[in-house]
DNA sequence: TCAATGACTTGATCTTACTTTG
DNA sequence: CAAAGTAAGATCAAGTCATTGA
């Protein structure tokens, strides 16, 4: 059962006991902020409010005893919730499971194992490249670390905070050039590990390999997670892809790595290519079958019938053939493009319903009608209490109103009938039979079809999202200077199409329009484009699916990017530890920078508009942001990406806290922290240590590094809902390092209410079969049940029995309850898509014969087709 | 050197489809 | 079977970072 899993190991003490050296990252983690909505706006405010979660698996530890029962430990959620979890702790020292290392073999194991090819033998001329790059070898970890890692001991810091505080980790990326991967050392185990200590303590070290086993437990502790777990575990997966196979279809060839496959690609034929037949509509993601066994996860793809093929012709450009190279420069990025444009939100079709000024109906013209109807809708939602939301609003209306009309000031609108009017569509849409939805819906497919896919190379390959985005008013986040005003109508003469050369230029689906210009040019993605109407600098792009080769390559080449950054994280660490010191403010300020990054996991930290929400990341964090709180502690607090809010208590060394209090010095709360630096220069200084490295790496590389660790620490023993309670207890810590939040939903309390009741209804019928069992054994007859009936006699021994049941079934859902309350406002989803290297998952799957579809859902799995033959003993 | 531009990734939340529960 | 919950998918805002051009 989970619960084991959870059950509580010293995790702590596995810390701190060991540390040795080494960063530990902020035990903490909380996040509390979630305030996020819009409220604060400038860096100076600190919402607090907030419910204060903490981290969860931290306060794990603490809330353990919550159930009694075998001590399992269960977090209360409770617990977890209360600030301070504190110190004590308990773990029983003991835990010694033995983690799984990491793989074994050293020696190299050469990757190449894709089965089958993928390809189809239908596929003719279309290429086919699979290899895959043989030339990393499974790194496999030694255990050993190099002696450099442990270098790192200068660094260690040791974050302890009171309370939240999240944990980071820190790496760097390389190159792939350079110079091999040296296993990873042991300490570049991520920070995560000393992360979440959850509360107070922290501590961990790397190095021992036998610490990091532990880590992974100690997240368990929690107790979570059981519930939904599991769920998951039916499978219902085969639906599906049965049929998907059937078809078939072209398939696409592996990603290879970049640099081949680049020069793999097929020849192009170049003129278009004929479309691809028939089948087409699946999309190649889903041709891919998963099989069923956990083990054979991968997936293959079944065989396509039809062929495109393209000669080549090419070979022209392909000028950079380094074999690495990134796709940078010149990059040509694909050789023939075929596809349909996009479509168009269907015209406004007024509705004629009158709202009120100054209590009487008003006549607006379908135009004026429709911008106010964009309000209306919007009358339940909070925006429409920001006055910058209303002002903005108003402003644009006024334009579309005229000067003079009778409509002067918004006070005065009553939008209610065509909010109500609007409601009532939307119930009366509810209500339709299922039958008439399903024809509405067909009707819509088959329109849409066309502008689904897109032929890249001859590979069919689908399209992300080709509509044109639809009029409407701005939905700024946090107090964004231009929330509210009016998203204009896109147009076709808006819209500049990019295609293959040759290739039919899709027809304008607005008759009597034109596009504003068509393109052919290869070395970009994007199939259209138009001006973002809100901000004039920007555009919209439309671009290839996730589950297209194009995406996965190169979300292929990020992962491996932040996978070499492990060769050089010692080094990295080195460095910046010791330019905390540097005379050169330049220096100084850049080797913080780097260290808040590699710990804290915090974005860069572009420069930003005054048109634009006051946000920060690293480079941009305020004075105010960072409050030193002697001796050695630093305490975020601000709005970063999306006005999210983040707000963490660390111990970061001391060299680091009094550079920061120098940094302060003299400043007042609105000025930069880091004066001297901004993103460019960081990430300049960046690539000099590892070419192609910049700050997002880091994430990206601590986030994976994180998981890496974590379920390879992790003992197996469970079945496969144990098994899953495992991966998403680490998923946790990551988006928890990346604090990635979410909103509490509106009906969480009542949920927990409901829980709470169950909770306390079943501790009554506990009593009730206590005081039985009692009487039973005494030969007396069972009292009567609260609802007057009277009771069976039961043996005691039946009694007994019931009486475990009803514990289990209590423990379980204190355990469902912890872990919703621990996740209300953890996100999980968004690391899982874009910081975790799939291959972890994918070979975790196979060594824990966890079906991969229990992990990632469809369109996950269409994404990471890349991964899927990765050997089980991968490691990152 | 630096601001503007351009392309692409990351991210929260809204919407819809599907499940579970009462 | 409807209401409630949840997960998946869609949407579109908001970042990062490279390149351009003056």
């Amino acid at each position: 059962m989970a619960v084991n899993a959870c059950s509580n190991r010293n995790l702590m003490e596995d810390y701190e006991h060991h540390q040795p050296v080494v960063f530990k990252r902020s035990s903490t983690t909380s996040r509390q902020s979630q305030s996020n909505t819009e409220s604060y706006k400038s860096s100076s405010q600190k919402p607090d409010g907030q419910p204060g979660r903490q981290a969860s698996d931290v306060c794990s530890a603490n809330g353990g005893s919550a159930s009694g029962l075998n001590g399992t430990t269960i977090s209360s959620s409770k617990a977890s919730s209360e600030k301070s979890p504190l110190p004590g702790m308990r773990t029983s020292a003991s835990s010694s499971e033995v983690p799984l290392s990491r793989s074994p073999s050293p020696t190299v194991t050469s990757p190449m194992s894709d089965h089958g090819n993928r390809m189809s033998p239908g596929l003719a001329g279309t290429i086919v490249k699979e290899e895959k790059s043989s030339a990393e070898p499974s790194k496999t970890a030694n255990g050993d670390s190099d002696s450099e890692d442990e270098v790192p001991l200068s660094m260690r810091t040791k974050s302890r905070s009171v309370n939240s505080s999240k944990t980071p980790q820190g790496s760097n990326s390389t190159s792939r050039l350079s110079a091999p991967k040296q296993e990873e050392s042991d300490d570049d185990k991520p920070l995560s590990n000393f992360k979440r200590a959850t509360n107070g303590a922290s501590s961990s070290n790397y190095s021992d390999s036998e610490d990091e086993k532990p880590l992974a437990k100690r997240r368990q502790q929690n107790g979570l997670a059981p519930t939904k777990k599991s769920s998951v575990g039916s499978d219902k997966r085969p639906s599906t892809d049965s049929k998907s196979s059937v078809q078939s279809l072209i398939k696409r060839p592996k990603l290879s790595n970049a640099s081949t496959s680049r020069n793999l690609k097929p020849a192009s034929v170049k003129a278009e290519p004929k479309v691809v037949e028939d089948n087409d509509h699946i999309p190649v993601s889903q041709r891919i079958k998963l099989s069923g066994s956990s083990t054979s996860v991968g997936k293959k793809y079944s065989k396509g019938t039809s062929s495109v093929k393209k000669v080549d012709k090419k070979s022209k450009k392909i000028e950079k053939t380094s074999k690495y190279e990134p796709s940078s420069s010149g990059g040509q990025k694909w050789t023939t493009l075929v596809h349909n444009g996009v479509i168009f939100p269907p015209p406004y079709q007024p509705h004629g319903v009158k709202m009120l000024y100054k209590g009487k109906p008003v006549d607006l013209t379908p135009g004026q009608e429709e911008v106010a109807t964009m309000y209306a809708v919007m009358l339940d939602t909070d925006y429409i209490s920001k006055p910058q939301f209303r002002e903005n609003f108003f402003n644009d209306w006024k334009k579309i109103l005229g000067k003079n009309h009778v409509i002067q000031n918004l006070e005065d609108c009553d939008f209610t009938p065509m909010y109500e009017w609007h409601q009532a569509e939307k119930e009366k849409k509810k209500q339709r039979s299922s039958d008439e939805k399903k024809a509405i819906n067909e009707e819509k497919m088959k329109l849409e079809e066309k502008y689904k896919w897109a032929i890249v190379d001859g590979v069919k390959e689908k399209v992300g999202s080709f509509r044109v985005e639809p009029p409407g008013l701005f939905r700024g986040r946090g107090e964004h200077p231009k929330v509210g005003k009016l998203k204009k109508r896109i147009r076709p003469s808006d819209i500049t199409i990019n295609i293959g050369k040759g290739a039919p230029i899709p027809e304008c689906p607005v008759p009597g329009e034109r596009w504003k210009e068509v393109r052919n040019d290869n070395t970009v993605t994007w199939l259209a484009y138009w001006m973002d109407p809100i901000n004039s600098k920007e555009f919209k792009y439309v671009f290839l699916a996730p589950s297209s080769a194009l995406k996965g390559q190169s979300d292929k080449e990020k992962y491996e990017k932040a996978r070499k950054l492990t060769d050089h994280i010692d080094k990295i660490r080195e460095a910046y530890t010791k330019n905390f010191t540097s005379k050169d403010a330049t220096k100084q300020q850049i080797a913080v920078a780097t260290y808040l990054i590699d710990k804290l996991a915090l974005r860069a930290g572009n420069e930003k508009d005054d048109d634009e929400a006051d946000t920060v990341g690293c480079c941009t964090l305020k004075v105010e942001n960072v409050e030193p709180v002697p001796p050695n502690t630093l305490e975020f607090d601000f709005l970063g990406k999306d006005s999210i809010r983040y707000h963490n208590v660390v111990e970061v060394e001391l060299p680091v806290f009094e550079a920061i209090q120098k940094f302060r010095k003299g400043k007042k709360g609105g000025d930069n922290l880091f004066d001297m630096l901004d993103t460019s220069k960081l990430n300049a200084h960046l690539k000099e240590l590892v070419p192609g490295l910049t700050a997002k790496v880091f994430r990206t590389y601590n986030a994976s590094k994180t998981l890496d660790d974590l379920l390879s620490a992790e003992t197996n023993v469970g079945d496969v809902a144990e098994n899953i309670v495992v991966y998403q207890h680490a998923n946790k810590e990551v988006a928890i390092i990346c604090n990635h939040q979410r909103t509490v939903s509106k009906s969480h309390d009542q949920q927990m209410e409901r829980l709470d009741e169950k909770i306390k209804e079943l501790n009554n019928v506990l009593e009730e079969l206590e005081v039985d069992l009692d009487r039973a054994k005494k030969g007396k007859p069972p009292l009567k049940g609260t609802d007057g009936k009277t009771k069976r006699n039961l043996a005691p021994e039946a009694l007994e029995k019931k009486i475990a049941q009803t514990h289990l079934r209590i423990e379980k859902m204190e355990r469902d309850k912890s872990t919703k309350e621990d996740l209300k406002t953890v996100a999980l989803g968004t690391s899982k898509i874009n910081y975790l290297d799939p291959r972890i998952t994918v070979a975790w799957c196979k060594r824990h014969e966890v079906p991969m579809e229990k992990i990632f859902n469809k369109s996950l799995l269409a994404k990471f087709s890349w991964a899927m033959d990765v050997e089980p003993s991968f490691r990152f």
